[in-house]
DNA sequence: TTTTGTTTTCAAAAATAATTGAAACCAATG
DNA sequence: CATTGGTTTCAATTATTTTTGAAAACAAAA
């Protein structure tokens, strides 16, 4: 397999695990194309690279900057804008982290706690109280590991799962 | 707010998290009906209570029992099916890592390493090798820390988080 | 064997999500 | 100011995913 074929590969690859896990597929691919990537890549070299409409191109760029994902860089004397992927990849989990935290975790976390009015008279509906007390304490406790894993850096990050798995 | 309310606002927002997470909204939402029912329920129940069809309760009861998220109990005496959820947020979260991993993560992985097939002969490529190596390298630590976490028993975990959360 | 109550299947329809492309916009330059 | 090179927007289109519902399959009971 060549280099060529490996990036293809990996572009594919990275879209697909994306689309799974409920993120566009084009914008995990624009991002693997930028992660690949030797240098910043202007919008028609995204566009040609995954044979995308220039719109599309442009949206998903725009989400890969709101996710801190991806960085604009202007290069002096030229009109076009350049983007490039943060390739740290501590910062990349951490980036996904927080923003899937924000959207996702937290509004549920909000509905749990919105329920658990409910769940104070409780034993007049055991089974919906205990499992809302329950999914309730386990978010929390998810909220919180991920607020510390978030302020961590990446050696910590190391720590834990070293720590896991033994 | 009352249980009906309250139960009402879990099966939603239970369903919306999970399709932002890639998961079928209607199959969590039956999974949600069934955490929160008392009782076993049967199809004709889930259909009532989630207001779809017959061949959609089905299916996503099917799929539902392939996660290992819910399980059929024949009542004595009668024809028709029970469906209940298991109720140990522990093993919903054991299953759910389970199936993921097999379905999303091994696969990523299985690219991965034919990639490094490429990174093997590298500097050619310095961005596209150095990337892959890390994301391999982070994918293996999450694939062998979640193979720890599935083994692991409730009380480890706790005291993980705990850890986590120091 | 036939009837009856139930589950399963799957092609077609409906709903949802992603993409296109051309027009509008913006700002640097002549 | 008008032009040029570039970005953004968004209604319309296209692709994908989900749902329906009726027919087929199944299996217990008559």
């Amino acid at each position: 397999m060549d280099i060529q074929e490996g990036k293809q590969k990996f572009i594919e690859s990275w879209g697909k695990m994306a689309s799974d896990w409920g993120i566009n597929r084009t914008m995990a691919q624009v991002h693997a194309l930028l992660l690949v990537a030797p240098d910043a890549l202007t919008a028609d070299e995204v566009m040609d690279g995954l044979s995308i409409s220039r719109g599309n191109a442009n949206m998903n760029l725009r989400a890969l900057i709101d996710w801190g994902l991806v960085h604009k860089k202007l290069k002096s004397g030229e009109r076009k804008e350049y983007f490039y992927a943060e390739k740290d990849m501590w910062k990349v989990v951490r980036q996904i982290i927080i923003h899937r935290k924000k959207k996702e975790l937290e509004p549920m976390l909000k509905v749990l706690d919105e329920v658990a009015g409910v769940e104070a008279n409780c034993p007049q509906s055991e089974s919906f109280c205990t499992v809302v007390k329950d999914i309730r304490t386990l978010s929390q406790k998810a909220d919180k590991t991920l607020d510390t894993l978030i302020k961590a850096d990446s050696s910590w990050f190391s720590t834990i799962f070293y720590q896991m798995v033994r």
